[in-house]
DNA sequence: TCTGTAAATGATACTGTGTATCAAGTGGAG
DNA sequence: CTCCACTTGATACACAGTATCATTTACAGA
């Protein structure tokens, strides 16, 4: 039923998880938003796709995507619900308006450095990392 | 009730906001948490320092203290409930452990030369960041 | 290709976080 | 001291996310 694989769902079976149906349609869905997706956007696009899918599995899912840091939750504007945004190549970072909520992306986050230091004094092994800048944008100033 | 105001509660009042024993419980309660705190443990140790004080004004100060870059909602763990992380200065960082869910907290972002960087190209004023690094602690590698 | 099995699923009912509403209360400017 | 817009607390509610479990399925091994 899918014909070809996309890396993260190759990603996905070598980090010895099975490739299901309900997966690979979350994963879909979420590779064709924009990058910013709430719950419920993710729930009422799947069931669009194929409404035999629950959603538990859908919620299921989205966890363990978020474990694998293929996603990452985080809020944009309401204490409800978190907006979930792709990790491409382990990490993301964005602009949130305080004042709008508007989100605005950036790239170069100049990070490597620190992460790699961060690595040697801790001990640690870093996968990715979700930088959120909070202000107001250049319509709100 | 409160003897002495603190640095917050007076940033507070200059940003138009009334100096309310909801919100100043709420404050003293963030501020003597260890920086993370969910919004369960909010409601616990508001309600006894003062049971009077409703849920509905404690997620109101939450959101409220949110909007106002004092502390910054973020997932730790699972979908549900964010931890509240204080932000001293405008800004947090810490690892999240993919596995056990640890928190590790440092200093040192280095991210003062980014900040300018992108206040000048994109015309936003930035007063607030929020840096998560995800992978394995030094007891799940 | 077939089979066995542990992993994953879908359905359902439930839990509990966060919210809408509104009458009553209060901080703080003047 | 007075006034009033802002804020509150109580209550009932909505609904996102979860626990449970019988059923199904991906895929490793034969």
């Amino acid at each position: 039923m899918f014909t070809e694989l996309s890396p993260r769902a190759i990603r996905l079976r070598e980090a010895g998880h099975k490739l299901t149906n309900a997966r690979l349609t979350v994963l879909k869905v979420l590779e064709e938003s924009d990058g910013h997706i709430t719950s419920a956007e993710v729930l009422e696009k799947v069931a669009q796709i194929d409404s035999s899918i629950g959603r538990a599995s859908v919620f299921r899912t989205l966890d363990l995507f978020t474990s694998l840091s293929i996603i990452r939750p985080t809020y944009i504007n309401s204490s409800v619900t978190p907006t979930y945004v792709m990790m491409p190549d382990g990490h993301h970072h964005h602009i949130v308006c305080t004042n709008c909520n508007r989100v605005i992306e950036f790239e170069n986050c100049g990070l490597s450095a620190i992460t790699a230091e961060l690595e040697a004094r801790l001990h640690v092994k870093l996968t990715g990392h979700l930088l959120e800048f909070y202000g107001l944008c250049d319509k709100c100033i």
